[in-house]
DNA sequence: ATAAACTTTCATTTATTATTGAAAGTTTAA
DNA sequence: TTAAACTTTCAATAATAAATGAAAGTTTAT
């Protein structure tokens, strides 16, 4: 396989990932095209990789940004925009678990609370909702602190030992 | 706010949760709807309480049970099929991860070890091609053990002792 | 102040994905 | 073996989400 063959393979690949997890083909496509660039890309660039028009090229680039996972550049003596990607990953899963828990599992979480905390639990079918939603909040809530949890641990030498021994 | 409103209010926060994140709306409406009921429920109630037609109820019924985290059951001199959910919550994220990993990570992890293997690294562009696709397939390769090993974790002594400090 | 070079917006169009419903299929009881 | 009771399938349709492209907006150099 040649380099240009791979490098479409990856874009693919990425854009097929993203749209199966809840996130614009286009907006992954582009970030993986930002991701294995080893210079800033301009917006032409982007649009004609990727085959896709001005305006879809920017409105998700701006998503991009929006989520802080690119991040706009100046070239001295140029115009025009250009746009590289965070490459650290650690960061970007940071980022985009942020991202993620802020919009759409603490407004999940908020209803949680609100529906589990419903009184008046006389049916045994009130009273197994109750507890089964108050169980879910839980979970979740856990879940969502996971990651958050995760990166204080990786940097954190009990946490590096315990990897260690599990791995 | 009182019992069916917020059964109502939970079915649909459920469902916008999992379309958010690439499961079919009323696939996860169905999931919720089964989780928080006390005993099994059948195609009939599921297509009335959620206002679909029976194809649909059959259809996503379906992909749930492949899921492995919804069951048919029979009840004793009844005819028609009942469905129940996992209420189990670690053993429904467990089964849940598994099934996308199958089905989306592991896949993604082959063209990335592909693609990170082209030869011919001629240009500062085609390493860092390779460099950053590499970092890449070893990060979801991590991350896609992430959760099996959690769940290992969960039952370790020393894993319960470290979350306990942590916490 | 003007115009060239560029970016953003958004009403319209297109593509994708989910839903319907009727026909075909299956199971069970008599 | 028939028919009633139920479930599944899938081509057609509807709903949703994404993309286009031209007009409006912005910035910079002169």
């Amino acid at each position: 396989m040649e380099f240009k063959e791979a490098k479409n393979k990856f874009v693919q690949t990425w854009g097929a990932l993203g749209s199966q997890w809840g996130i614009n083909k286009t907006m992954a496509q582009i970030h993986a095209l930002l991701m294995v660039s080893n210079e800033p890309v301009s917006m032409e660039d982007v649009m004609e990789e990727l085959q896709i028009s001005r305006g879809n090229a920017s409105m998700n680039l701006r998503a991009l940004m929006d989520w802080g996972i690119v991040y706009k550049e100046y070239k001295a003596g140029e115009r025009r925009e250009f746009f590289t990607a965070e490459k650290d990953l650690d960061e970007l899963a940071v980022k985009i678990s942020r991202e993620r828990s802020k919009r759409e599992i603490k407004p999940a979480l908020k209803v949680l609370k609100e529906v589990s905390s419903i009184k008046s639990n006389a049916t045994e079918e009130e009273r197994h909702f109750v507890d089964q939603t108050t169980k879910l909040y839980d979970f979740v809530l856990k879940a969502d602190n996971m990651l958050e949890k995760a990166t204080e641990f990786k940097d954190n030498w009990l946490g590096r030992l315990v990897i260690k021994i599990m791995k």
